[in-house]
DNA sequence: ACCGCCGGGTGCC
DNA sequence: ACCGCCGGGTGCC
């Protein structure tokens, strides 16, 4: 019988279907949700999935592990070292076998293939994640010729365990604990000898971070190419040195040493040895803090490093940071003297032992900038702004794209966005040769399995650079995205990330701290705007900004309506949190928060008539649903309770509970309940709120018909006479931004401005990307003629808006969250800010205003505990307070 | 000899 | 591959 079988040709093997693949028993199979499918999100949605991930990884345990072999080795070039971990690879199409799975070494160069009779067994396993992952060790028959020993470790879901242990024993894959030591070591099973407590974790973490800011502070300077007509300031010059030394260092990448002896490149991390030098790490992550000027000093990369021109000079003898490179004999070792007649990066790097690459003349020229499309016109701006017109810039967005890659590749700089860059799925911009490729707002590539992130791992580019001015560190998960884009390798192998950095540091382990510490120091930098120069000098110095608060006195009748609704409003909520309702009724809470809110601004915000009713306090109905997307509607509430960050897409379930969309449908398709309440929940039933309508108030407030004043428009008209008329300032023109975050509200404000004879424009949610662009240039103007105020809805005045030319800015309504008033004020407090500015916070007297900015110092000092992971209930304590808050149900006022 | 045995060709999936 | 396996050549002692 053995003989008929093993005369079968090759042809029929290959069709072979593997009928003897065990076949679980009906109901034993436990087979994990699959994966999201993200695509139906929008461009920014896919951290849900990837967080789902990352506790998946986190939440797989070891089988157990087995011997076998990789074979066709010879017709492969991948190479494995002793005591070094392979990865597996799938590869269903395999036109031998089905089953196939490729083994590649950790620089994913193919090694061999299993062998066919495992794979049969395991392939499935794989394909349907009662095995998550597989990885193998190497440790003995490394440099064998044919075939090389491995074993192989399973991992999966505990409750997968026995299904797997069951499907193992069919395929006469015996599933050991006794493993050889060596091999548990690679795979960093031994106990951890030593883990932190929590509190412990949190410091370490956070001291890392610390750190890293404070030790990047002796870096070298570089001054840019004269192309730059801007002056940088000194941190600037010095992120543009460290940034020229991470594009042209030939050093080796992070957790690669070089072994003198033998002359083999290994990597610390996993034992792979290479004779071949591994491919260097051009670029990293600028992560510093907004308003430290990152896009002008991307540019001044772009300006001052360019094929075929010498990059510029180093000012300043650096802290030497290269690896103890052997010096070169017969040579002094300080570059010391060279002080003042600085040398090329050439020059000095071949002192320390390492040499420099610029970007050749031969090679790609363009660099690709790939921003969110509010920024979008920002760069081209400050690129015309700030270099003397030598640079081309090409903007590929919107209608008007060239489909022709060479001709993308003439220019200099090409912009585009993150959604271009998705919808072009490789037709064009994966076709070019990139010089470079920036990713700006780097922190919106966060799934390495969606669409855009992929689009940006495929760009082919010498030259990576992730930017953002959101701390990595909040999120180890991002951090492993953007090492995904910068095609770190090996720690770009999301199960090698997870083994070896995440895993670590999640269970308090020093060694995962250790390597981050390593890893960032390497490629990233961040500064602080708190941080000092060694001279003592903060790093920009903006002129003072001083913030006040001004009480205004609510209008007799507002001030009645107020009381009547806040006196029924302590009565039913207050009952509803006694007796423990106030989560199912979260709605009606919000909705008369927002009125109060409203009536401190303007009566006619709120509608008259069917306020301070009692509303009936039942299951989810039509009416309940209404308030909510009145909520939603008028901008936001709390952070999303899933990703603790805010709403973004808000949807309401039926229970009435808000999350994010990104957040809660893929909870929901692993368990259609709500997260919050655990009421049941379908994923077609969530409700959305109209994207961004920012503060419009949809419920028929009489708009435009009653435009008498209220307190806060009274108080405000009067600061802009005082203000504004007060300052000449040598004849430039004082002007003023005003925040508020209802457009209602903006409408009569700006009527009684404009009543008052200034000049007005406004920046809404509801106005075009055009329309901002031309009414933030407008204002920005110094003509006699152009705006005296500019009117910003919160939400709209995000990231990227410029409003330097104000030196005012009025907050009409104080936010829930203060970190976006912040934001709002940094429009204006910010570089290129040379007036100092005045911030005028309006507030009603004893009311929720009031309430609000107490809220908003509570919100503060949380903040300052973010790493401390809260629990649902905690959570749940945390919104009641802040309710309770608000409504004075602890301290009547 | 519709076998055994020999020795060359060959080799992942 | 210093293997296993395949298939052609071969055939008493």
């Amino acid at each position: 019988m053995g003989r008929a079988a093993k005369k079968r040709t090759r042809k029929e093997d290959a069709d072979d279907t593997p009928a003897v693949v065990p076949v679980p028993a009906p109901g034993t199979a436990h087979v994990p949700a699959p994966a999201v499918p993200v695509e139906r999100f929008d461009e920014d949605l896919g951290t849900q999935a990837e967080d789902t991930e990352a506790e998946v990884e986190r939440a797989v345990i070891c089988f157990g592990a087995f011997e076998t072999y990789i074979v066709g080795v010879q017709y492969y070039s991948g190479t494995v070292s002793r005591n070094e971990q392979v990865r597996l690879v799938r590869e269903p199409k395999n036109p031998y076998d089905r089953n196939a799975i490729q083994v590649n070494n950790i620089l994913d160069i193919k090694v061999g293939h299993l062998p066919r009779e495992k794979v049969l067994y395991l392939a499935p396993m794989l394909d349907r994640k009662l095995v998550h992952h597989a990885s193998g060790v190497v440790t003995t028959g490394a440099n064998n010729k044919y075939s090389i020993p491995v074993t192989l470790f399973l991992w999966g879901l505990p409750e997968n365990k026995e299904e797997v242990i069951k499907r193992c024993r069919l395929g006469q894959l015996v599933l050991g604990h006794n493993i050889e030591p060596a091999a548990r070591r690679v795979m960093e099973l031994e106990p951890v000898t030593r883990t932190m407590d929590a509190t412990e974790r949190e410091d370490a973490l956070d001291q890392l971070f610390k750190r890293l800011e404070e030790e990047r502070q002796s870096t070298r300077m570089a001054t840019p190419s004269e192309t730059i007509t801007a002056p940088l300031y000194p941190h600037q010059k010095e992120a543009l040195a460290w940034m020229l030394h991470r594009e042209n260092s030939n050093a080796l990448p992070p957790f690669w040493s070089h072994e003198e002896k033998t002359g083999m490149y290994v990597n610390i991390l996993s034992s792979y040895k290479t004779s071949v030098r591994p491919q260097v790490c051009r670029g990293g992550i600028l992560a510093d803090d907004m308003g430290l000027g990152k896009t002008l000093n991307t540019i001044a990369l772009i300006a001052s490093n360019r094929p075929g021109a010498a990059p510029p000079a180093l000012e300043e003898a650096p802290k030497n940071d290269e690896p103890p490179a052997k010096k070169p004999k017969g040579k002094t070792k300080g570059p010391g003297p060279s002080k003042n007649a600085p040398k090329v990066l050439a020059s000095k790097q071949d002192q320390v032992g390492s040499t420099s690459s610029p970007p050749s003349r031969d090679g790609p020229k363009a660099t690709l900038i790939v921003c969110p499309v509010s920024v979008l016109s920002n760069w081209e701006q400050q690129i015309a702004e700030h270099t003397d017109g030598s640079l081309s810039v090409y903007r590929y967005h919107g209608a008007s794209k060239t489909k022709v890659t060479d001709e993308l590749a003439r220019h200099d700089v090409v912009i585009t966005t993150y959604g271009t860059l998705t919808a072009d799925k490789g037709a064009v911009l994966n076709k070019v040769k990139w010089l470079r490729v920036v990713l700006d707002e780097a922190h919106n590539v966060k799934n390495p399995n969606v669409g855009q992130s992929i689009a940006a791992r495929q760009l082919t580019a010498e030259r990576r650079w992730a930017i953002t001015g959101t701390p990595v560190q909040n999120r180890l998960n991002d951090l492993y995205s953007l090492l995904a884009f910068l095609r770190l390798q090996p720690l770009d192998d999301r199960s090698f990330w997870t083994r070896v950095v995440d895993k670590p540091v999640h269970a308090g382990n020093p060694v995962g701290y250790d390597r981050l510490v390593t890893l960032m120091t390497a490629i990233a930098l961040r500064r602080t705007k708190e941080q000092k120069l060694k001279d003592g000098t903060p790093l920009v110095r903006l002129p003072p900004k001083e913030v006040l608060v001004q009480t205004v006195e609510m209008g007799l009748e507002d001030r009645a309506r107020y009381s009547n609704l806040l006196r029924a409003a302590q009565e039913t909520i207050g009952g509803m949190i006694e007796d423990g309702t106030l989560f199912g009724n979260y709605a009606h809470a919000l909705e008369v928060i927002l009125r109060l809110r409203q009536l401190c601004c303007h009566g006619a915000l709120v509608p008259r008539g069917k306020n301070g009713e009692e509303k009936p306090v039942t299951p989810p109905t039509g009416e309940q649903m209404a308030q909510l997307l009145t909520v939603l509607r008028a901008g936001g509430l709390d952070d999303c309770c899933v990703c603790l960050g805010s709403m973004f897409h808000p949807v309401v379930t039926r229970c009435a509970h808000v999350f994010c969309r990104g957040c809660i449908v893929p909870a929901l398709e692993r368990k259609r309940s709500c997260p919050l309440c655990r009421a049941d929940c379908e994923p077609g039933e969530l409700v959305e709120a109209p994207p961004d309508e920012d503060g419009e108030n949809g419920d028929g407030a009489s708009t435009g018909v009653q435009t008498a004043p209220s307190a806060k428009t009274e108080a405000l008209v009067a600061r802009l006479k005082t203000d504004l008329r007060a300052r000449g300032d040598g004849g430039r023109k004082a002007k003023a931004v005003v925040f508020s975050q209802f457009v209602t509200f903006i409408d009569i404000a700006q009527k009684s401005v404009e009543a008052a004879g200034f000049k007005c424009v406004r920046l809404t949610g509801g106005v075009s990307a055009a329309g901002r662009e031309k009414c933030i240039r407008e204002f920005q103007s110094p003509d006699a003629d152009s705006p005296d105020v500019i009117f910003v809805s919160l939400k709209a005045g995000g990231v990227g808006i410029n409003l330097t030319a104000a030196s005012f800015v009025y907050m009409l309504d104080p936010w829930w969250n203060p970190a976006t008033e912040d934001q709002a004020m940094d429009r204006v407090h910010r570089l290129g800010q040379d007036r100092p500015v005045k911030v005028v916070r309006f507030v009603c007297k004893d009311s929720i205003d009031e309430k609000m900015m107490e809220l908003q110092q509570r919100k503060r000092e949380l903040a300052k505990a973010a790493f401390v992971k809260k629990t649902e209930k905690e959570r749940q304590e945390m919104r009641k307070a802040d309710l309770s808050l608000l409504l004075s149900l602890t301290n009547l006022v």
